[in-house]
This record gives structure tokens, sequence and C-alpha cells, in this order.
DNA sequence: TCGAAAGTATACCGATCTGTATAGTGGAGA
DNA sequence: TCTCCACTATACAGATCGGTATACTTTCGA
């Protein structure tokens, strides 16, 4: 073994890119299983062979359709919360509120058929698929900034409050998003916004 | 055409009852679209002609599994409300709680992959799918539910208030199922009523 | 200028997919 | 007793699945 083996890393050539947009679009709208590689390949004007000599399995792509996308979203996310707030002078609920005001722009153009993790989750059985920490991880992500939000907004000691209050956003969050994917009623994300505020703002009465 | 034709009813034989249990546990489990036709009948001990004797299409099946799971779970609440609340003088409070109370005590035998509705919808784009209308009518008769409980606590002239009540209520269940199958943090449903009960008491003076 | 990398075109592999065909068995009701 | 009917067993059809092989072309930088 002379050479460096490096198994992991995709090179992203032009051709690389359209299979991968093809795969992300594919994958989000029809489902993860329902899609072959003979119609990603065709829908990004890619032989077969491209496809393999890029990524080398299907099971690749799509590790790379969900860490992309949830790459995108963070990106998104910080790109919003930038353009928004005052990054000096935001108080802890406009920045939580923006959260939920970011994955409202965010689901109206990208996010038809609700979260990715969640749909492609209901799809991977097995946790040791490559793709699997990249579902919890992105979960735990979230978690994780709600809850720092949250530690902002409630300034506690322990952070016990912290956490509950992360995690009833997180809640909130999570079902506006099936229930944005599923139309169960009319914008649920900006319903989820409104009763993140009426929540912060009753949260020290509890 | 002299005989009345009745291409939708599925005859419950023995057999049927078999195949339809083994379906349930793969589809729940593994996903629909990973799970085929030969997999049913060797778990359910059943030859592939019997399978398709009984139900003429794998999509049949798919259609049998969620109405199934569906009704099942209407009437695991229907009874855990009858064996946990006094009909004639239980409050409103206590009612809505009782279904998330109902909500983790089926999910904690039957739902550790979170709700069979939002994970097929994962799987399937096509809204003319005859599994369409099971899926988006469980939900929206979870919102019903929730909405009429809203009400005889809200107790406004309207309804707009019991609706929105109602709205939360399911944003935060939903979440709770999501959270609930990908282990975001321990006990989300638990946590998802101790938030209803917070969201009731203070819910007067939002 | 020349060689490596990235690409196309096409054909193929074995496995698995949904669904069908043929032939036969066992039991229960009229 | 005879006739449905639910069922087993096995084989097969045609399509699609993920993945590979062979041969050729294009592009581009050292």
């Amino acid at each position: 073994m002379g050479t460096t083996e490096q198994p992991q890393r995709v090179t992203m050539t032009r051709a690389a890119r359209r299979i991968l947009e093809a795969a992300e679009r594919l994958f989000y709208e029809r489902g993860i299983h329902a899609v072959g590689v003979d119609l990603i390949a065709a829908e990004a004007g890619v032989t077969k062979k491209t496809l393999y000599d890029r990524f080398g399995s299907k099971e690749r792509i799509v590790v790379e359709y969900l860490t992309g996308r949830d790459e995108r979203w963070r990106a998104f996310l910080a790109r919003y919360l930038d353009d928004h707030l005052d990054a000096a002078h935001a108080t802890p609920e406009a920045r939580v509120l923006a959260v939920f005001d970011a994955s409202r722009a965010w689901s109206a153009e990208y996010g038809a058929k609700g979260c990715s993790m969640v749909n492609a989750h209901a799809e991977i059985s097995d946790p040791a698929h490559p793709a699997f920490p990249v579902i919890t991880g992105q979960k735990q992500w979230m978690l994780a900034l709600f809850t720092r939000l949250a530690g902002d907004f409630a300034g506690d000691v322990a952070g016990t409050d912290a956490d509950r209050l992360g995690r009833t956003l997180m809640l909130l969050h999570e079902g506006a998003l099936v229930a944005h994917g599923l139309r169960v009623f009319p914008d649920p994300i900006a319903h989820a916004r409104d009763q993140a505020e009426a929540l912060l703002r009753t949260w020290h009465s509890t």
C-alpha cells in the first residue's frame, strides 16, 4: 500500500455535482428506495460508469445527499440569522423566533415533503448504516441549538430549565415540519413560531 | 357481469391474517419499499399464490397495513380513555393529557420507529396512491380530536381559540412522536404531556 | 505535445422485484 | 358423496435492481 488510501472522499467534478443534484431532488421527492441509480444517472445526463467512478455505490450517494442537505440548511439558517438579527442587540426571544422564521422560509422553498432526515430515517432501519449518524447528528444539533438559545433566555444556574425549554421548542419545531409536509393545516411553522412566542412570554411563570 | 363485483373487500381468512401481521411488522420496521412480497409470504409461512389470492397486489397490502394500524390506534386510545377517565367527571384538562398518556403507552409498545403514517408518507410520493387518504385522514382525525378537546377546555364562542389550541397540541404531539422515533432525547412524549399541562395552565392568560 | 483524468456509449452480470401459471391437497358444508 | 374453497408447491415471466467490463473520446495542464 504505497499510496495513501482515501476511500471516503468524493472528487466533486462537474458531473458529480449534477449527479448529486439529481439524486437530492429525486430522493427527497420520491424516497430513497424508490429511486434507482439508472434513473439518477439519466436525470443527471450522465452514464452509470461516471456515477460509479465518482461515488462508488448508491449508499454513498445517499450519505452525500443527507450531509449536503444538512450543510445547506445550516448555512441557510446562519445567513438568515445574520440578515435578520442585529447580532449585538438582538434579544434572546428574537433569536429563538428567528430560527422558526428561517425554518419557515426554508420549508417554503425546499421542504414541501417535510424533513429529509425524518423521511430518510423511515427508510433506513439498520443503525449501522453510514447515513444514520448524519440523521441523528442533525437532530442533536438542532436540539443543542434550541437549548443554547433557551439558556440565553432562561438564564438559570443548573441549565435544567434551559434543557426543558430547549426540548419544548424542539418538539414544536419538529411537529411543525411534519404538519407542513403532510399539509395538516395551513402554515404550521408560522403557528409554531407564534406559540413559541407565547411560550417565552409566559415561561417564567411556570 | 352477472355477479356483483366487489374488488375492494379482502376475505380475511387465517392465512390472510398471518400475511397482514407479517407485513405490518416488516413494513413498520424496515420500510415499505425495502420489503418484498416474497419476504412477507415467507415470514407468514404462506405461498405467494395465497398472498395474491387474498390481496391481489402489494399496494393493497400496504393500504390494509395502514388502515389496520390506524384502527388499532383509535381503538387503543378509546379503551385507554375509558379505563383512565371517569367519563362523567373528567375535566377537559385531564382529557387532553390522557391522550398524551395513551400515545406514550402505545409508542412504548408499538411505536419504536415513530409514526407509521409519517413514515409511509416519506415513501409514497403519488397523491393518487390509495394509501394517501388513509395517511392524511389519520392526521385530520387527530387534529379534529385535539381541536374538540381544546374547545371543551377553552369554551369560546367562535371556536378560533379552540382551533389555535388544538393545533398547538397537535404540533406538540406530532413532534413528540418524531423525537421518540429518532431518540432525540429520553421520553419526549412525557415531556410533551408536561408541556401541554403547562400550556393549558397558562392558556387563558395569552 | 502528450499523458492522465473525466467523460460517453453500450453491453452485460446475478439478484431481486411484482405478478402469474399449473398442478395438486385437505377439509367442511349441502 | 361431491363440490367448493382455502391452501401448498413449484416454476416461470418480464422488468428492474445495484454494480461491472470494455472500448473509445474529450479536455486540459505540465
